[in-house]
DNA sequence: CTTGACAACCAAAACGTTTTGGTTTATTGT
DNA sequence: ACAATAAACCAAAACGTTTTGGTTGTCAAG
């Protein structure tokens, strides 16, 4: 059906030994053949047959992401963005990109698994480190290159790009203990994520740096959803002796306080602060807008999916590990207390 | 490296051919033999080459999707949640996703030819329909599977699913009419593409019906992001004669039509009826809860995919074409005029 | 005994590349 | 004139699978 190196081979009237090198730009193909050939490659809109020359070189030029969907819907902006990052980058390098979606589990093991020993992909970008991680261990085991977003809490010994989620908390109460604020609530994302510990980590740090108190009950899980913010927010605001700011473990969550705030007939950013981290482009169209810890999820996409290909194409000895510092960006969800 | 199916021959003392035979479940095949060959198979951990296979094959049992990025960043929680539905189904069949981004263009383009020549897929999800498709004249002419999600103005001999959005703007126009609203006004999608025809069309079809004029300064057109709402209302609000009610093309405009509409020190939902189109996750928990028509974005990508792998199996006849009627979802951003 | 049918197996070709290990022809140095 | 070198080319093998078109041995029927 499709023009193949053979039929290239016959039109010149050369081996398709002569016409692989060609295209190559071996240096025992003199110019005139080489000339002859690119243009008859091109004139029959040649283009290689991937899956012979995978087979043939034992790589498939693509890499692996794999979304842990969490519930029957998933609609995280985080996830679009990051597809994009990775995605992008990805067709710089003529990589193509493989996506599935699963459920933490057996089966999302088995996936990585298939698509691995089926020679799918050459290597794998994680997203969503849990705290112990099977798909980390999986693939270490195997000797499978993988570049990862975010840490898991034991071993890190392996390549990864995260945000210094301690920093970016640590940025947070400093804004609003400077604003005034003593009483601050936080609603950490569930425990079993990694960054979740760096993030109360920072949070308490911080308050300890200026001597502030933590009350257990102003401590909750959220599950990163508006719903999962709107709830604990509730609960927070009909405590006797509320917060007067609400710092959120993500944007999502931050939306949902908002909303529990606003129905409670306070307003936000005046009667009581309320904090995101994230910083999805929503955060600064919403009312009033989040003030929030951008974390720039295209560029991590980027770094990512470069240092896995750098990997692969084993440009890299050491194990790259990159941290970044991410930025607090201040709007008008919180002010000083009233 | 890893286990082929020549290893497995040379354990069970049999030949390649048999192994392979015995995998697939030939009846030429002992009973005996068959299932020594699945044991040892299951106990090597082997899984079949998938280069091998497709090479052999002239298949791929890969599925295409290029998501046209509009600008640098892009943040659509859209995409994420199609992509789920698309890759749930297609991992149901035992397909694999293939993503790529590309801006609309010729570099797209290129991609979509790459990727079905070099046989990395076996078809395509064209989403994001233009009102004339460059991309599925391509591969109508290349006679290359694909459906898409969404109709072209054009030309429409070709599979599709889509959602009736004459339908779904009439739905909203009468539920706002039926509140007792004269006064709509309307920011479009942007014209090229193929959905904003539709819904132009229910607008008008529905105010006709109701008798309401409709103004040029009220009829805007936006970019489908938040900021494009937010601009385009403002316009509208600082009108001599403002609309009663605002019609947003799509839930993210219809989220920056309502910081706009706040920022104004109006109040949404009882000075001015907003409503969106979509029904995000995120509209059910904005501020107030947005009146939108429900999309089920994550069932259109399940339709779609399992179409598709329908087509490329051959099970499919005909030419199969859905659409879908969505549903007004009331909540309390709308409500009576002043 | 043959013959035919059947069960169980297998060698070789094919898919489209790249790589290996050549061969042939012309050119150069002595 | 001859060997050595260089330039241009190519046949065959390999990657891991499925498919094609067999072969071999056994058994029942004639």
């Amino acid at each position: 059906m499709s023009v193949t190196i053979r039929d290239i081979a016959r039109r010149v009237g050369r081996s398709i030994t002569t016409v692989s090198r060609a295209l190559h730009d071996y240096d025992d193909v003199s110019p005139e053949t080489k000339a002859l050939v690119r243009q008859v490659a091109e004139e029959m809109g040649y283009i290689a047959n991937k899956q012979a020359l995978g087979l043939q070189k034992r790589r498939s030029d693509a890499i692996g992401l794999i979304l842990p969907t969490f519930g029957p819907r998933f609609s995280d902006p985080f996830y679009s963005e990051f597809i994009a990052g990775v995605g992008k980058k990805a067709s710089q390098f003529e990589r193509d990109l493989v996506v599935s979606a699963y459920p933490p589990g057996e089966q999302e093991i088995q996936a990585y698994r298939q698509l691995v020993q089926s020679r799918r992909v050459d290597g794998f970008v994680i997203v969503r480190v849990r705290a112990v991680d099977e798909r980390i261990d999986l693939l270490r085991q195997r000797g499978v290159p993988f570049v990862a977003f975010g840490r898991t809490r034991a071993a890190q010994d392996y390549p990864f790009v995260d945000e210094d989620g301690a920093s970016g908390m640590r940025q947070v109460v400093d804004h609003l203990v400077a604003l005034g604020h003593r009483k601050l609530a936080f609603i950490a994302p569930p425990e079993n994520l990694n960054f979740t510990h760096l993030r109360l980590q920072g949070f308490h740090a911080a308050c300890q740096a200026h001597g502030l108190e933590i009350r257990t009950e102003w401590l909750r899980e959220g599950d990163l959803t508006q719903r999962g913010g709107f709830e604990q927010a509730q609960a927070l605001l009909s405590l006797d002796d509320p917060p007067t700011a609400i710092l959120a473990g993500n944007d999502l969550t931050a939306f949902g306080v908002m909303s529990a705030v606003q129905e409670h007939g306070l307003q936000v950013g005046k009667d009581i602060s309320v904090t995101g981290f994230d910083d999805i482009p929503m955060a600064e169209h919403s009312h009033p807008p989040l003030t929030t810890v951008h974390q720039p999820i295209y560029t991590i996409g980027n770094m990512v999916c470069e240092m896995l290909i750098d990997l692969i194409d084993g440009r890299l000895n050491g194990m790259p590990q990159t941290v970044l510092d991410p930025q607090l960006i201040v709007r008008s969800s919180s002010g000083p207390p009233p």
